[in-house]
RNA sequence: GCCCCCAUCGUCUAGUGGCCUAGGACACCACCCUUUCAAGGUGGCGGCACGGGUUCGAAUCCCGUUGGGGGUGCCA
């Protein structure tokens, strides 16, 4: 493996954020079509958020995106937890040569000083002290005069005055390594060539440069993307909004289309359309055009790809992407009376009023239901006019004498029951739909009637007209 | 407070000095189609934050202002 090393370093909190996926398919698509890798760490040295299943996942999560462990191009995971010893003998390389000095001023000491001399934040009060190791001793950094230029794939140079930038912390008072410090001496260790992350992530990159060059080493190429925000334009958070990539899989939106919109955050494909497949994006895809301004996370236009996707599936691979939904415990119909074949006939008719797979039952439950359960408000409304038993006699002596039990059969034989009873076609099959679905809305009826069955649904009417007066 | 980033329709964006009386998509509205609801088709609404420059010419370049966001931890 000789080309450029990407890398993607969540954190286990349990779930995938959107933002984070984002990030990691753009980095997944700049690391296939470059020929190099695309590795993946977890950050758990938070002892408090680290449970294995919680690193699974994140991988399964990386996978349903397509970002899979088994192409060539996937590298780990690796545990940052495992280079603790490599943190540490960092530190202490750094503190030998000089770059690094022990403090023992404690936070409450730091806010005590500045509150006497009216400063803010560490001044460096420890610097020349010449403190060795020792219990409650932090190892600082020690921040060398100049300008650090952050050169950004994505922004240009940036760059920062080192005097605005305190000597911050390496190693805490109990020796354990810091974040900052751990990230450049895995990435270091890694290889990694390549930093593309959060814009979050900007401020402190003239602190992870620092460390790189007081290393020797020569820091990656960096690339700040832009957030992804909510309504408030606020970064979106797991504590207000919806961030679990895996929810958004649970509810039935489809991987195609969360990686479509998803990359669309902040990019555009190339050519007319914003829907776009994984192969041409990723060969289109470039840092450089990644737009500089926070992306608003837009659950409407992430519907309508969906809706978009799904209307593109045949129906196998839609029975296929909503099996998990049509045959799930909860269905509201008893999944032993789910039928492929009638489903499969029935799915160019429901492909297009759905905008989650999590739709699908409830669009076909009438046909897997052995008695169709009719909506109260529905019945009343589709049969309180004067011709609705007429309807239902008309159709009934229609319909049991049909020799080809098609929808179009079924259509002209409703019609002609309206016309007896100067009812249009919309008029009459409103009680015709409610006997035998249960609603007033939904599929073309005399599709789903053709799929029912001719037994099943004149049973249905013969109950519905008995009903009647 | 200080540092950094950002700024085109409500939203996601195209646009890299003349092709822009600013294009598309989502959303919204209307109409068409129609077997309900969708889908689809057509049309409409709607934007270059503001102020200075630079230039023959600025959405595009520069400066400032305003606004928004991020960072500033012995969190990651």
């Amino acid at each position: 493996m000789t080309g450029p090393r990407y890398r993607f370093a969540p954190s286990p909190t349990g779930f995938l954020h959107v933002g984070g996926a984002r990030t990691a398919l753009w980095n997944w698509a700049l690391a296939r079509k470059e020929g190099g890798t695309f590795v993946l760490r977890i950050e758990d040295t938070d002892e408090a958020r680290n449970r294995p299943e919680w690193t699974q996942g994140i991988i399964d999560a990386l996978a349903w995106l397509g970002v899979h462990a088994d192409d060539p191009h996937f590298e780990g995971p690796y545990f940052q937890s495992q280079y603790a010893d490599q943190h540490v003998a960092t530190a202490q390389r750094l503190f030998a040569q000089g770059a690094a000095y022990y403090c023992d001023m404690t936070p409450a000491d730091i806010e005590a000083r500045n509150k006497a001399e009216g400063t803010q934040g560490y001044q460096g009060w420890s610097r020349d002290l010449g403190l060795g190791p020792g219990p409650g001793r932090v190892l600082r950094f020690r921040v060398p005069p100049g300008t650090t230029v952050v050169h950004d794939l994505v922004r240009g140079d940036v760059s920062f005055d080192n005097a605005l930038i305190e000597d911050f912390v390496l190693l805490r008072g109990n020796g354990s390594p810091m974040f900052l410090l751990a990230n450049v001496v895995d990435d270091l260790a890694m290889g990694i060539t390549h930093v593309i992350r959060a814009e979050e992530h900007l401020s402190n990159t003239p602190k992870q440069q620092m460390i790189w060059e007081a290393l020797g080493a020569q820091p990656p190429v960096w690339g700040h993307v832009p957030l992804l925000v909510n309504e408030q334009r606020k970064k979106i958070s797991k504590r207000r909004d919806k961030v679990a990539l895996e929810q958004y899989r649970d509810e039935g939106y489809l991987a195609q289309a969360m990686v479509n919109y998803l990359m669309t955050l902040g990019w555009t494909p190339k050519g007319d359309s914003e829907i776009a497949g994984w192969a041409s994006m990723e060969a289109d895809f470039r840092l450089e055009d990644v737009n500089h301004s926070p992306a608003f996370f837009d659950l409407k236009k992430l519907a309508a790809f969906n809706g978009e996707y799904i209307r593109a599936m045949t129906p196998a691979e839609f029975l296929e992407a909503g099996r998990p939904w049509l045959t799930a415990a909860d269905a509201p119909y008893p999944v032993d009376r789910f039928d492929e074949g009638v489903f499969l006939a029935m799915a160019p008719h429901i492909q297009p009023r759905c905008v989650t797979l999590a739709d699908a039952p409830g669009l076909v439950d009438f046909l897997f239901q052995p008695e169709v359960a009719v909506d109260a408000e529905a019945w009343a409304k589709a049969t309180g006019t004067p011709e609705a038993v007429a309807v239902f006699r008309g159709a009934l002596a229609a319909y049991e004498g049909l020799g080809d039990w098609s929808a179009d059969a079924l259509k002209a034989g409703l019609e002609a029951v309206g016309e007896a009873n100067g009812l249009k076609l919309g008029k009459a099959q409103a009680p015709v739909r409610v006997a035998v679905t249960g609603r007033t809305v939904g599929p073309p009826l005399f599709e789903s009637l053709e799929c029912l069955g001719r037994d099943e649904t004149l049973r249905r009417l013969r109950l519905a007209a008995a009903l009647l007066p």
